[in-house]
This record gives structure tokens, sequence and C-alpha cells, in this order.
DNA sequence: CAGTGGTCTAGACCACTGG
DNA sequence: CAGTGGTCTAGACCACTGG
């Protein structure tokens, strides 16, 4: 995957993606002309189109056109950091870090962790921003004893999963996710820039290495009007042994 | 109507997966050769490929060939009827149905749904229970067209699915799932008998049968103090290094 | 190096819509 | 009906592997 060749369809779908944000509500030209335009084969324009559609910026209708959506919506099948999400979702990822502190773990949070209660812990909060605005405020929780030592000032630049795997060499692997409905605190609120009691979307992650060590819980309040969760299931096969 | 039409992809498809039954753990013949022996382009074999390396079934690598995974690996979540997750939970699933009727799709549904605005559909509102305690609030559009003939007053007895799958032989396949969090009205927390504006967990699922035609979409609010929707993930295997 | 999968093309025809 | 997206073709060339 990592080439440094450019693949038409990379710049294309760029290109595509200005496009929608142009045509945002309304209906994009039809394929034979944007072939034409970018100077490819309707086929190699499709394909892009039909990335697009996947990741939910398009629609597509037969006889009828191709229309940009009202709300793009986030792919889930990989475990992706906030950054990769949204930058698969055609959004540009900052943060904001509100503070960093470090405590012992709580019944509750060593449970989840499976560590001894007390056992030191790092705190991270953070509000994540798209487009330079509020999209989530993240509690990252941090096992000490299963990272190597290092500053905790550290976490104010760059990625968290940058500096766990480049840095640390940790292969995070996993995680367990759980999404629920809840209603934002008036403080939650004020730093998401919603009105107080807005629905949100929390979503609690454990992160695990490859060799199946919890590092991090991790405690997301995600916007209701900007997220939304996908999730693609399949049908048991009903051939298969052992089924009920 | 039920499209009769035959893709050569779907015939192909079922063709690829006994040669995979076949060539069980070991490497499937090149492209070129099995284009060539199914009679259809390359090309049109390659979607096939994609579309069973999507499912797990098969790997492929650049130059050295294709695969049969040992495994579908990562066993995706499985699409279960209510019934079915509820008593994999240990609760006893009941229903009670509020409306049955038909109408016109609008914009939004004809959307969703791939139709002509205005094509039938059915609509039933039925409230989940869970012990006998209200659960789930869902509102189901099928799409008539798309299904045999039948009298809607059958959707007051039993499953949904059972009808479906059992009686007309149709294939529920995949489903592509959004999970958004919400605010109740007054009268829907009055039907799940929590206070008026509690949060809910809006799930919004999109049924496809095999032949991946829609049949179905459904909208279910959930209680927020009683579901949460869980999704483990994995790390892609080896992530771009450029990446961030 | 030969052989593999990956990308892209120019074109044909089909299915569906009512822009 | 003209126009749209959907499918499929036969072929070319590229990138990567070591069957």
């Amino acid at each position: 995957m990592a080439s440094e060749r450019a693949l038409k369809r990379q710049q294309l779908k760029q290109q595509l993606q200005d496009l929608i944000q142009q045509h945002a509500g309304g209906r994009l030209p039809p394929e034979r002309e944007l072939s034409e335009r970018f100077a490819v084969a309707r086929e190699t324009l499709r394909r892009c189109l039909r990335e697009l559609e996947e990741d939910g910026l398009l629609q597509r209708r037969q006889g009828a056109g191709t229309f940009v959506s009202g709300q793009p919506v986030v792919k889930q099948l990989q475990l992706m950091s906030f950054s990769e999400e949204m930058r698969e979702r055609g959004l540009i990822p900052s943060s904001e870090v509100l503070s960093i502190k470090s405590l012992g773990a709580n019944a509750k949070l060593a449970s989840k962790l499976k560590l001894t209660p007390g056992a030191p812990l790092l705190e991270l909060r953070r509000l994540r921003l798209a487009d330079d605005e509020p999209m989530a405020l993240e509690t990252v929780y941090l096992v000490r004893d299963r990272l190597p030592a290092f500053d905790p000032e550290e976490l104010r630049e760059g990625s968290l999963y940058e500096l766990l795997m480049q840095r640390f060499g940790l292969q995070i692997r996993s995680a367990q996710q759980q999404v629920q409905a809840t209603v934002l605190t008036e403080e939650e609120a004020e730093a998401l820039e919603v009105p107080p009691f807005s629905p949100s979307l929390l979503v609690e992650r454990l992160v695990m290495t490859g060799g199946g060590e919890i590092i991090e819980f991790a405690r997301s309040l995600y916007r209701a009007d900007r997220y939304r969760f996908e999730v693609n299931v399949m049908r048991a096969p009903s051939s298969a042994p052992g089924e009920a």
C-alpha cells in the first residue's frame, strides 16, 4: 500500500471531493461528462464514485443521477484513530489538549482495564475537531505500567497512536467498543458548542495490543448532529456447521 | 418487480464459491485462466474476486496469487433479528403491533431504498419488549414490489424475518446499520415508558437479500438505559507507514 | 526473468428514470 | 423518447513476487 506511485484514482478522488463541495445537496454532472472533463475512462471514474458512495458522500440512482448526500457517514470497519477516521471522511482533524494528569484507577476503571484499584494511570482529555469545528470530547486513560516511561507532556504534541506505535513500537491490534446514547451536561455541551442537554453518542473503547494486553480505555462524547456510527453486518450462512 | 435478470456476476460468484471449496487452504488458478474458463472478461471476474475478498473468503497478493482464506478471519457481527438478539442476551422477547399501513415512499425513503418516489411500501410499527419491559420502538418499511403479495395482517403474528425467509423463501443476507444518538419525543417516551426527552439510540437498518436487492428499511429507537451497541474492531494488518 | 495481481482504457449494450 | 447509471468486454500496460 505504501507506494509513491500516483494512482489516477487518488488524484481523481480529490477532485471529486472538491466537486462534491460545490454541488452540496444537489446532483453531480453525468458520468460521461465527468470522465471527459477529468480525462479518465468512465470505468475509472466509476470506481472513484463507488468508493465515495461507500464512504456515504454520494448516492447514485440508476437512470436518475448521482447525488450529494446530505450527511456523510463514517465507515467503522477498522480500528482507526480519530485523525485517520476524519481524514477518510475528507475532513481535517485537529485537537486541543484540555488536561493531562496522573491518577490512580478507581474501581470502575480498574475493572475495565483489568488492573488493581489504585494502579497508576495517565488521564488525557482532548477536544477533537474536524474542519475546526468541535466533533468530540475525549478522555483517554493510559495504563502506565504497561507502557514505557515517558514524559506526559509529550502527549501535547502529535498523535497518541503514533507515539504508542512508532516511538514505543507497540502493536495496537484490536478494540472493544460500546456505543450508547446519552445527554450532554452543560459543561460538555459548552465545550462542544451545542445547546445544553443535547443528545450525544457515547463511545467507550478498550484498546488491546497484539499480546491481548489492555493499554488504553477511552471515553468519547460525539456530537449527535455531526457523527453517526456505521456497522455493516452479514447474516450467518444457514449452511454453516454449528448453527442453532 | 422482482428483477429476474441474471447478472453474470451472481452466477460467477457461485461458481467461484464452489472452486474455493475445492481449493480449501490453497491457491486459486490465475485470473486470466479463470476468466477464460468461465468465459467472462477479466474485469468481471475481478469484481467477483474483490467481493469474495471483502467477505473474507479470499486473500489476494499482487505478484503472488489469490489464496483461499484459512477461515473467514474477522467473523463479522451477525445480522440478527430483535428476537434472536434478545434471546442471545438471555431476555425473553415479545412484540406489540402498533399499526400496519400502506403508503407511498417519500423522497427520503425512496432514496434509501433505491426506489422511485411514490413506490408502494408497507409500514409496520411495533413496540419491542424484553422480559415484558419496553426496549425499542421500531418502524419497518417493506418494499412491496420486491416481495410476494401477502395480506398485511399476517404481520400481526409471528416474526417478520420468519415470514420473509421461511414463507417467502427470501434470503436475507446483509444489512447496513447506522447508529445515532437522539432525544425521544413525548409520544415516543411514553410508549417506551421513560421520562420525556430521554436520550435514545437510533438505529437505522437497510436490509438486503443475497441478490443485493434492498427489501426493508427499519428505524428503531432503543432505550438508552437498556441498550448499548457493541462493536469489536481490528487494526488493519499493516498500516501504511506514512499514515499519521 | 516469467508470472501474478492492479490499473486503466474505449467502447458496447442494458435497465431504469422522468433531473 | 433522450438521458442516466449499471454491466461487461478485450486489450494494454504497470507493480510486485519468487508459487
